[in-house]
DNA sequence: TGGGAAATTTAGTTTAGCCTAAATTATATT
DNA sequence: AATATAATTTAGGCTAAACTAAATTTCCCA
């Protein structure tokens, strides 16, 4: 879509920040190393450099963590939309499943061509969605409209319905696959516990809720109903 | 297939030093830094670094060139094998044209797994010839037989069928697109001229052979008959 | 066989991106 | 408000992989 010249590093930053900044509210020093997994120093000079580029990439004011500028969201925009449409592809067409397609997409994000991002796009009919549930920017970085909510943000007590989990936890899946669920196909209700932050989760067919041992993470996402 | 570590430039130094080995008889600093469009000093660098390393990936005596060791060998099929099933399946499944591939490939080489070219390879039928008429390794790396003969090895005169031509150069390529044909579909009756080095073809359905104002390099493959 | 051109290597720099250790700034607790 | 702890930045260094310029080796030919 745009000019390049960024390197694996910088995209893997600027997707980073954006995930960040999404989830959390904000891009912190400590917090982009760790889902980096470097040292904070390191993300501190790279932050450093992204700021002095030409165009600056992020805001950055010492102290205060990192924000994309309008171009730096283009750039983690379009890094995002490859690395969502490559999900989609290699589960689509070349029957990846579901859990398998992350770490595959990450390293192949960053050097597909325009061209074949479109190819890629084409062939699937221009998705909206991944195999997780995520957004896909569309061919002008926009992201569609979402109907899902972040658990996190839903009411105590207010009921959704699961019909896929985007980014769900190792201990969600786990679970979820112990009782024969597949969390792209399955269905469950879920509240959020009035007392503290564990999941409920309504099985079909079954007389009892169960409640999962775990926190509800910004990463777990449900569609309200 | 094997254990990994190389990173993309070593891979692109094995896979241009194979290659040289195979069309030039030898790899020089020379040629290497032409291919790969580095300077002859970087060159000698590489060498050396890729000499000394534990195993070593090349055999090196100062001043004599660069020849491949078993593992260097090994490390170089597998980039070989990976280009190709991805030239292959640019083609057959995302509709690439022939000459688009190369470009493309040569980024995504580098960096998918072995699982995705499993699947690729599955899913092509475990091709053994790329779209431009090369030879694809097998999983154990091994090249299959092959039925092209190196253009410059004819004895003048010979005669041979084009049915594909293998990385033409860009000459023979503006000029079969001329006459309107398409080097993978097109059929015409070659031989090399007795007097010099230029391709003579008989276009099928027309009188006179044509007499092309190129010289025979040895990147060009034709199928005998 | 000696000498010049071509090929190659050495030496010394540069840039990107990471690291550790130490210094600094912000936040939280009492 | 004082200070302990957490978060962040600075300083200095390392490696990979490139570069330029200078030195060296090989090769070829008269």
């Amino acid at each position: 879509m745009l000019r390049e010249n960024l390197t694996v590093a910088i995209e893997d930053y600027l997707k980073t920040i954006h995930e960040l900044t999404l989830t959390d509210g904000r891009a912190t020093t400590n917090r982009i190393a760790e889902c980096l997994e470097v040292t904070p120093a390191s993300v501190t000079g790279m932050i450093q450099r992204l700021a002095s580029a030409d165009p600056p990439l992020v805001a950055y004011h010492k102290h205060h963590g990192a924000k994309l500028t309008p171009d730096g969201e283009r750039a983690a925009l379009e890094v995002i939309r490859h690395h969502r449409l490559l999900e989609t592809f290699l589960q689509q067409t070349l029957g990846y499943t579901w859990d398998e397609v992350h770490a595959e997409a990450d390293r192949l994000e960053h050097v597909i061509s325009e061209e074949l991002e479109e190819r890629i796009a084409q062939s699937l009919g221009n998705p909206t969605q991944d195999p997780h549930g995520e957004p896909i920017p569309n061919r002008e970085l926009q992201l569609p409209e979402q109907s899902w909510v972040r658990l996190s943000d839903l009411a105590p007590g207010q009921r959704a319905a699961v019909q896929r989990v985007g980014s769900p936890t190792p201990e969600l899946l786990r679970y979820l696959s112990s009782i024969g669920m597949v969390p792209t196909t399955g269905l469950a209700i879920l509240d959020r516990s009035e007392f503290d932050d564990n999941l409920r989760i309504q099985i079909e067919n079954q007389p009892e809720p169960v409640v999962l041992g775990l926190k509800v993470t910004q990463q777990v996402y449900v569609e309200v109903v």
